[in-house]
DNA sequence: AATTACATACGAATTTAATCGTAATAATAT
DNA sequence: ATATTATTACGATTAAATTCGTATGTAATT
C-alpha cells in the first residue's frame, strides 16, 4: 500500500512545477517560484531537501547540481484532493462539484463532448 | 470587494460543520469534531474565537452560550478551492477535473442528466 | 593558482497553527 | 445561599511550516 502524502502548501507548489517539467534542479524550480513569491534561494533548496527526506521526490546526485523528480504522482494527488473537497466542501455530492466546475470555468467544444460521452458511458453501465 | 479568506485545515473543518447546521454553539461543533479528532473542548473554543477575530464567523453573544454563524460562504469557498485546484493540480484544465470527478465518484441518474443538460446549454451559447 | 560563481548542507530563527490549563463568571440545581 | 456545572477568556506551550544566514565544497574563469 502506497504512503498517503500530505504535502504542505509550499510543497504542493513545488510539486506542481516538477509535474510540469518532469524533473528539475533547485535553481529551475526557484526561478518559477520567484515569479509569485519573494523568497530566497536557500528557502526553496531547504524545502526540496525536506521533500526528499519525506520521499515526496527523488533526486539524482550524479552531478553537482542535483536533479529532482516527483515521486508523488499528479494523478494520486488529484484524486486525493478531489475526494477531500467533495467531502468537506460539497457534503459528499460529487455532481455538485462537477456542475460548479463546468459553470464557472471555460471548456472547449471538444472537452465538453468528451465529458458528455463519458456520462453516456456511465449511464449505459447502469 | 470581499476579503479572500484562507481558512486553515481545522478552521475549514469547523466551517463545514457550521455550513451544515447553519449556526451552532462551540459545544455543538465540538461534539462533532470529537467524532474524528481527539482534542479538548477549549481547543475548539479557541479556534472558533480566532475565527471570530478573523471575521470568518460572526457570533451572537446575547445569551451566555454564544452562537456562531459562518460568514465565509460555502459557495465562495467552493469556488475558491476549485479554482486553485484546477490551477495547481490540473494545469488549468477544468475539463480534466470534471472527467476525473465523474470517473471516480458515483452520481445518480438524475444528477448525470442535470450535468448533461448544463453542458448542452453551454454548447448552445457558443 | 587565485578568484569568482554556483551549489549543497545544516543549524537556527521566525512565523503560523494547534493545543491545553487555569481563572473568572454565569446559570442551574440542591 | 451554596454547590455544581457549563461557558468564555486568555496566556502559555507545543508543534509544524517557513525562512534564511553561514559554512563548505566544487566547477569555471581569469
Amino acid at each position: 500500500m502506497s504512503k498517503v502524502f500530505k504535502p504542505t502548501e509550499s510543497e504542493l507548489e513545488i510539486l506542481s512545477i516538477l509535474w510540469e517539467k518532469e524533473h528539475a534542479s533547485v535553481r529551475e524550480v526557484h526561478e518559477i517560484v520567484q515569479l509569485t513569491k519573494d523568497v530566497g534561494y536557500t528557502t526553496t533548496l531547504k524545502l526540496m531537501q525536506i521533500m526528499h527526506e519525506k520521499g515526496l521526490v527523488s533526486r539524482n546526485e550524479s552531478s553537482k547540481t542535483h536533479i529532482y523528480t516527483p515521486l508523488f504522482e499528479k494523478e494520486k494527488a488529484q484524486e486525493q484532493y478531489i475526494t477531500k473537497m467533495i467531502k468537506t466542501l460539497f457534503s459528499g455530492n460529487s455532481a455538485q462539484l462537477v456542475l460548479q466546475a463546468l459553470g464557472n470555468h471555460q471548456s472547449s467544444q471538444e472537452e465538453l463532448a468528451e465529458i458528455k460521452s463519458l456520462i453516456e458511458q456511465i449511464e449505459k453501465r447502469k
